[in-house]
DNA sequence: TAATTTTGATTGAGCGCCCGCTCAACGTTC
DNA sequence: GAACGTTGAGCGGGCGCTCAATCAAAATTA
């Protein structure tokens, strides 16, 4: 998986060439991955990483100056991986059901697969200097923002009913974190539902209110009230 | 912050004095909590627990077996007052609104009031040895049963349409989440709502459905829908 | 009651290990 | 023979945990 070019350039390095950089980068974000998934950040040495890497730990810190830095490679891998899969699944557009639904559903199933990935994030971020802790947490609302474009241009489509800003947004935020759910709750949930179920009954939660409108055609019924009825 | 009973009893220690036990454990709960807060579980030593805690850290390991008992003393005392603050406000009836809203309102309040101990347990349950992560997670449903409580209580009472237990039990885990979230987001979403209005929301989009039934008269337009409307 | 022993709580110096990171030395390529 | 990439032994320090010694108070004995 190739490392964002942004993450490329904040992290200094002796070495000069610059593809080399990246696929040593791209090596030890790799190894790190797998061995954060077994062990957690903290337990896992640099040494193991360098081995897993199939580099020497002094060469490590030829691409690297801290152990941190390999988180942070970690985390932007990880979401770069994460985003990349959305906006993927955002393009193949899904004819047949409500496009809300298929965006959730695509999101939903991302959740599913990287569902240690997302935990290992919640878990590591504030191991992190301050710096690239709030980059990581910024990469997260890029892909909520995702679903606050798809939102609003459904919107514009009158595939969904109007509704304010602020409401739209935190509707982008709890379809981020529904997701995010299945994957820190999966040893309790996925004991009474599967992930098809889950997805179903939590996108009728956030589909409620257009629900009966159909797919692309919404008959309006609320659309006169011109936001979420939450007037101050 | 006096410590659950339970937990009390699976943590060995040489000491006789029950009291005491119990009444050290508090100190040191309550020392640690403050510094994992701080610093966070990997970078506080044992050193500065049982300094903070009034105690040489000798004795720390009489009333506790390794660092991650403290952990867990500390996982412990948090859930504890969460589930007390959550089971208080439910005692607290509050008239004029609608008793969901009650409800999710005040949990909002003590997610908002406890969100560095949500993000604490979030973040450090996977250092626990596994069965008392898995002692924690229980204890995360528990609160979470709270919810389940109501929902039954008030489906029973007509001030909820009827659904079925999946949706129902769904519906909890997204209260405990949603306020969990305000806790990791709150450096985001701090930022353009308060308290208040992302409570006003959500609690919008939860009742979504029940909202035009009135406080606890519901006119039971969907009632005749068994459930939540996902007929496979 | 005074002296003595026993029991249990407490101290803190220190052991042993681990791990992040460095650097002198060594290829390799042009 | 530069320039650059690579190696791996080893330094330095920190930290979880232990244990012999100490203190305090209760129990026992005379």
């Amino acid at each position: 998986m190739a490392i964002n070019s942004t993450t490329f350039r904040e992290i200094p390095t002796q070495v000069k060439d610059r593809d080399l950089v990246e696929r040593r980068r791209s090596q030890i974000a790799d190894a790190a991955v797998e061995m954060f998934l077994e062990r957690g950040f903290h337990k896992t040495t640099t040494r193991q990483i360098a081995r897993a890497a199939g580099i020497s730990n002094g060469l490590l810190y030829e691409y690297v100056s801290t152990k941190e830095d390999i988180l942070y490679l970690v985390c932007t891998v990880i979401h770069t991986e994460m985003r990349n899969a959305v906006s993927d699944a955002l393009k193949r557009s899904d004819a047949g059901t409500h496009p809300l639904a298929a965006v959730i559903r695509e999101y939903f199933r991302v959740c599913h697969r990287m569902g240690d990935h997302i935990l290992l994030i919640y878990q590591e971020t504030q191991s992190l200097p301050a710096k690239w802790r709030k980059a990581v947490l910024e990469n997260e609302i890029r892909i909520t923002d995702l679903f606050a474009d798809v939102l609003r241009q459904l919107v514009r489509e009158r595939a969904l009913p109007a509704m304010n800003g602020d409401a739209l947004d935190l509707i982008a935020h709890n379809i981020s974190v529904l997701g995010h759910m299945w994957a820190f709750r999966r040893w309790f949930l996925a004991g009474r539902y599967t992930i098809e179920d889950y997805t179903r009954i939590q996108t009728g939660f956030i589909l409620e209110r257009c629900r009966e409108t159909g797919s692309t055609k919404p008959r309006g019924r609320q659309t006169d009230r011109p936001a979420s009825d939450d007037s101050k």
